[in-house]
DNA sequence: CTGAAAGCGCTAACAG
DNA sequence: CTGTTAGCGCTTTCAG
């Protein structure tokens, strides 16, 4: 026998398919008998009644499930923001369909195509760029969602997102402390809120601290990668630039410095102090534990859940914007300059 | 104006809904007169018509969806293995609902429910323990699943795991071949066959490479953790084991023994040699860099996701069980010992 | 080759 | 409080 229908439960119970769906279903359930709705739910129970979500979606046009659009599952910063995020949506009788763009706005385009058409109520989206004419058509046409770590600039949606500015002046205010003056910046991609936010607030926190805000120190790294830290790196050495620390604008940039640190017979922190940013697992066993600017990245994702079941059920609220506080964890990848 | 309807596409064109539906579905195209197709799918485009596969779904009993049940996304284990997943089952026009269980069996068996009535046509799971009695009632109530990474014993259910046996034989071989002669093993769960394999296999390693074989260099660890492989080196230490190599049953264990070792003043390699299983990302960078076994995950991810599709579109396929080839890479934290 | 009709499993009016 | 009726969007007989 197959998996038993509400009819068949109704039939059993002896009542009609419509009353056995009020029964079961706790929002209705006052419309109906105390007797009745005790009876019926033990039938289904005795036949192993599961209802069926997707004939419900059909009927009601809620699918009870929201996207969940990130770039790269292998980077280990999406994780515990996939926990964080599935942690407030299944208490809410929700599910996330998670799916993996891979930085490439066509497979997002598809990939998103195919979320609406299985009817998700809302998107949550961790590939935004500044720009992003996909999100801003999604906007027009009406569809609810919530950026999480980046933004786009210039829509009106809601976002969850470290304090990159913060963040970046604990960084660069513990290397002054140690007593460095020439601190270079590897920036990430200018096509992110991330990577803007973090090299302009990394030019604002030189300053503040007295120092003077030098273009030859930094670099923009082509992407969020080991590789692209790495190659930004090389770049700013092989052009001359004189500097005894750098801030990396995230974890794996941090790691590429470690690269070329390693290539060149040098190490961190007696030639350079390194700073990363994000504070993904494992920092604290590398070869030297790399200081980071520490993001709740779990929290990250489940706010943004959050915001986004709110927008579901409270369609006319404005978006919001969160920023969550990052704090500074010092280990051995920074020292005094030598 | 909503998304349109079939219904809606087919008033543009002219036909009954039940000619559009056939134009528009490549499998039934053939039924129709080649100009009305035609026209069908260029108005249909024009529209910007999508089909509902919850509708569809609803109406041929298939979702187009398979579920993936793996213990814990923030282990790195697991990210490429839905990577090699989804690369497969996205070509084939199915898409994976990824749920995490975080190891609790209550956890699990109302997870892989809502999968169920979510309508899904199979099962990918990466939970599965030696003893399994979820699994088994799923298998007799005919859920077509495939196991990957461990797998259930006496159940008669296709899997994808990595060899283990020979894992391990290069691992202790290397160590031998380095001139050790006391080789601890950490051994996993033994509720996992990736755990009892492991153990076993590191038996038979040590004897067949003239080793003798002592219970009391080999110590269970509770969990696939960190915390639980320093805990079992503790153990070891103070049971007074004798011992210049260890071999743990993955990565996170070995990472456990570096913590150990720091927390005593000690270094590997040239207190204790590592050995790790699984070829997690970073281990590269760690102090010192981890020697491992590696799988291959995205193929693990890959197979089990063919496997899967194999036994949705031909039920009467016997199981297939099918072993991946392991590889050592050699790394710092192995030398001779001292 | 195409239209008519029925129905997948469920829920939302509307009566009674 | 409960049954009737209708229909979500689609596919699938069955006729024509």
């Amino acid at each position: 026998m197959q998996t038993p229908t509400l009819r068949d439960v109704a039939d059993a119970a002896g009542v009609h398919p419509a009353t056995a769906s009020r029964a079961l279903n706790p929002a209705t359930r006052g419309l109906v008998n105390a007797e009745t709705a005790k009876r019926v739910i033990k039938v289904a129970d005795s036949l192993g009644y599961r209802p069926n979500p997707i004939a419900r979606g059909l009927k009601t046009a809620k699918s009870g499930t929201v996207g969940i659009v990130i770039p790269d599952l292998t980077n280990p910063l999406f994780p515990p923001i996939l926990r964080g995020i599935e942690d407030v949506l299944e208490p809410a009788g929700y599910s996330g369909l998670i799916v993996s763009t891979d930085n490439d706005s066509d497979r997002e385009r598809t990939l998103i195509e195919s979320l609406r058409s299985r009817q998700v109520e809302g998107l949550v989206v961790a590939t935004a760029l500044l720009d992003h004419p996909l999100l801003e058509q999604l906007h027009r046409e009406g569809v609810r969602m919530v950026m999480v770590n980046r933004r786009p600039r210039d829509l009106d949606v809601s976002s969850v997102t470290p304090d990159d500015a913060l963040g970046i002046e604990l960084a660069v205010r513990h290397l002054v402390e140690l007593g460095h003056t020439r601190i270079a910046h590897l920036a990430g991609p200018s096509s992110t809120s991330t990577g803007v936010a973090r090299a302009k607030a990394f030019r604002n926190a030189v300053r503040d601290l007295g120092l003077t805000d030098e273009p030859a120190l930094a670099r923009e790294c082509a992407a969020w990668t080991e590789e692209a830290g790495a190659a930004a790196l090389r770049d700013l050495r092989a052009a001359g630039a004189d500097f005894t620390a750098v801030v990396a604008s995230n974890d794996l940039i941090a790691l590429g410095c470690y690269d070329v640190l390693a290539e060149c017979g040098l190490h961190a922190p007696d030639d350079l102090s390194v700073v990363g940013f994000n504070g993904m697992p494992f920092l604290d066993k590398l070869a030297p534990p790399l200081t980071t600017v520490t993001i709740a990245h779990h929290r990250l994702g489940g706010e943004a859940a959050r915001l986004l079941l709110e927008a579901i059920t409270e369609p006319d609220r404005p978006a919001r914007s969160v920023l969550l506080p990052p704090t500074l964890v010092v280990r051995a990848s920074t020292a005094a300059p030598r």
